[in-house]
Parts: C-alpha cells; sequence; structure tokens
DNA sequence: GTCTATAGGGTGATAGAC
DNA sequence: GTCTATCACCCTATAGAC
C-alpha cells in the first residue's frame, strides 16, 4: 500500500482531489477529471491510493493535520501562567480566536481546506469519524477547558456552550465567504474585515464571560 | 395542489427526494433509489419533474419556504412599540433566537430539512443561488435591522456582524446535532437542550449588545 | 510507475404500450 | 399517470504491455 517512490504524482492527485472534492463533493467527483486536472494517468488514482474512497481517506487526514490549531492546548499546559488574571483570560480567549480564524479564513492555507472541511462535518462516513475523533474533539475540548479556567464556577456544561459560541462563529465565516458573495453588496474577505472578524468574535466571548476587555480591543465600540 | 390527506406521486417524490439527498447529497443519491424509496416507478421523476435537476430546484424552493421565519419582520412592522425600551429590545431579540431554534432544531419539522438547508448553503448552484436571493437574504436583512432597531448608534457593518453572531450559533446546531454524536458523552437534542441553546444565545447577544438582561433569563448564571 | 484497453455495472432519460 | 424495456453514457476498477 505505502509507496517511497515518486511522491509527486501522489501528492499531485491528492491536491487535485482535494479541490474537486471541496468544490462538487465525492459523489460529484470522478477519477478521470482527478487524474485530467494533475496530468496524470486515469489509473493512477487506483494505482496510488486502491480506491477513490481511500483517496477520500487520506484527503480528510492530510486536511484536518493542515488546519489542526495548537494554541489551546499550549495555553492549556501554562495555565498557571495567566489563568488568575482576568486580563490575560481575555487574551487567551483572543489568542484562540485569532489563530483559528487564521487557520480558517486566511490566503495562509487554499481555500478549498475549509471547504471541504464543511464537506467533512457535513456528511462523516465511519471511517472519517475515526479522524474526527482523533484531530477535531482534542481541540474542541482544549477550547472548552481553557474557557473553563477564565471562569472556574462555571460547569462543563455551561463552557461546552460558550465553545459552541466560539467555534460556529468561525465555521459560519467558512460558509459566509461563498455565500456572502450572493448578497447586493458583497462583503470583501480581505484582511481588513478579517480581523474585524477576529475582534468582535473576541469581544462577543470576552463580554460574554464578563472578563475585562483588553484595551487594543476597546477602540471602535460605538456604543456604551 | 395542496392535498395534505394523500399526497399525491409528485408530492411523494419530492420528500423521498428530500430526505435522500439531504442524506447523501445530490449526486449520491440515483432517481431509481429515490422512486423506489416512495414506491413510484422509476420514470416518475422525469415525468414529474422533467429531471433530476429541476427536482432539485423545486425541493430547494420547497424547504427553504418551509424553514422560513417571520418573527424579525413583524417585529420591523411594529418597532414602534417596543424599539424605545431597551427590555423591549432585549425581548425582541430572545423571541427572534426562539423563533429561529424551534425551525431549525426541532421536530416541528423533518430532521432532513435543515440538513438539506446546510447543503444548499454550502454549494449553491446558480439556479438555488436566486432562490436564496429572495428566501434567505431578506430574512438576513431584517434581522439587521431588528438589531439596529436595539442599537441605532450601531453602523450597519457591526449590525451585520452581531446578525452573523446570532445565525452562526443557530446553523451550528444544526451540524452539531449530527457531529457532536461522535463526542464520548455525546448530547442530547432533547427539548430541554434545545431551550438552554435558544436561553444561551439570547445571552449572548443581549450582552454582547449591552441591553438589559430580562429577568427570565437570569437565573441559572453561575457567575457575576 | 505509467499507460491503454476494456470489463462490468450504475446512471439519467426516453419511447411506447396500457 | 403508470409502467416496462431499453438506450447511450459515464463510472470505478483492473489486466497487462511498456
Amino acid at each position: 500500500m505505502e509507496q517511497e517512490a515518486t511522491p509527486t504524482t501522489k501528492e499531485a492527485l491528492l491536491l487535485a482531489a482535494g479541490e474537486l472534492f471541496a468544490e462538487n463533493g465525492v459523489e460529484g467527483t470522478s477519477i478521470r477529471a482527478i487524474a485530467e486536472k494533475c496530468q496524470a494517468n486515469i489509473a493512477a488514482v487506483n494505482y496510488h491510493f486502491g480506491s477513490k474512497e481511500n483517496l477520500y481517506v487520506a484527503l480528510v487526514r492530510y486536511v484536518l493535520e493542515k488546519i489542526k490549531c495548537y494554541r489551546a492546548e499550549d495555553l492549556l499546559q501554562n495555565k498557571q501562567e495567566w489563568a488568575q488574571d482576568p486580563i490575560k483570560c481575555a487574551e487567551a480567549v483572543y489568542q484562540i480566536v485569532e489563530e483559528r480564524c487564521q487557520q480558517y479564513l486566511t490566503s495562509l492555507h487554499p481555500h478549498w481546506y475549509s471547504q471541504l472541511f464543511m464537506r467533512i462535518l457535513l456528511q462523516p462516513t465511519p471511517a472519517v469519524s475515526e479522524i474526527i475523533k482523533d484531530i477535531v474533539i482534542p481541540e474542541y475540548n482544549a477550547i472548552r477547558d481553557v474557557l473553563r479556567c477564565c471562569r472556574p464556577e462555571m460547569g462543563v456544561e455551561e463552557a461546552e456552550l460558550w465553545t459552541d459560541t466560539l467555534m460556529s462563529q468561525l465555521v459560519n465565516y467558512i460558509f459566509a465567504e461563498d455565500l456572502m458573495q450572493l448578497f447586493p453588496e458583497p462583503r470583501k474577505f480581505n484582511s481588513t474585515f478579517q480581523n474585524r472578524i477576529i475582534r468582535h468574535v473576541s469581544k462577543v466571548l470576552i463580554r460574554g464571560l464578563k472578563l475585562p476587555m483588553p484595551s487594543f480591543l476597546e477602540e471602535g465600540t460605538s456604543y456604551a
């Protein structure tokens, strides 16, 4: 199964498939189209991956590893350095939002990474579910635990609601990036807007958790 | 046109297709499977809708009409009755959250409605885009305008960020309902949890917009 | 590893009887 | 409107030459 030679063809297939799967779904993409896109042979997918399904599973692992975030787990390991100080808690929230926003909404990664991420979440096949359990769930739990450090009196269930509040807004903008183009005045997802998202989502969490607002987030609020 | 007692073949096809499209996608569903599911003939789809693609477009319109919410537009028409009173503004936010949560997360509609809704947003074909413009965007704008009534000093762009905050959390739980079952301790999406979501999302908005918290939302907050 | 050719099966759509 | 039979097409996967 594991072939050492010509990793370029194998990787080219992976990237071409990623783009097509993200746009048209697995069922909507033929191995012919994949091979054609990266100028490989029609039989290449089956040679390198065994089947289209295997290619998809490999791709899921590839993408989830690529967009994985580490800030929350790092923060948990150093929690004695910030968890007692409310203003540092607020900054920790900001850091988590910033890292994830940049991972998901950025030119740091190809856009199809996050598109495919959405598809993976929408319809996880059994094999994919295992990968989600390995990669996505630990991240979710890490964010939840960071938020609990910010408000130790908060129960697990309430912390998970706040984790949802954080994650859902970021995930939403992955959708929005395509969807908002249907609006009469489409948003431009440039770095200015991305920065506004980071600041807004951070504020939502910090106000919601009743943490002190860091000074660098205060400006631009037009109401008391 | 509408016959509730004995669904016509055309309606049966629509509902069967909805369930299958929601679960497996359009490309992943054959017209044979649709016909088999509602015990219609293999040729019925093409007879009643002309093509599989036409069936999909009809289905999109059907589902979007079904899950459409009216509270925000109603509120806008009566805004002189509440917009001056901050506590009534907070209640207006709660009402919008409640109506949409019940539309999306409920046994009020079949679960595949919202599943298919996600797919529609993820991959809008040109024909579908027009339907989104007709139905989804006016709702978004109505919520945005209600939030602007709550905080008249807020600019349009800021109001849209808060609209995103509201919508994204609700949309997220459509995902979550399936995805959370992968967690070690899966959430149960019963009416208790649904109620908790409504209260939480309302709180996020009300605190974020610095409106007074209605007394019926205050209980259960474990921190000051 | 790459390529061609092809097997074997499922697909959407249609013609025509009833 | 419903049904059967069938078409032409595209699909995945594989065998075997190079």
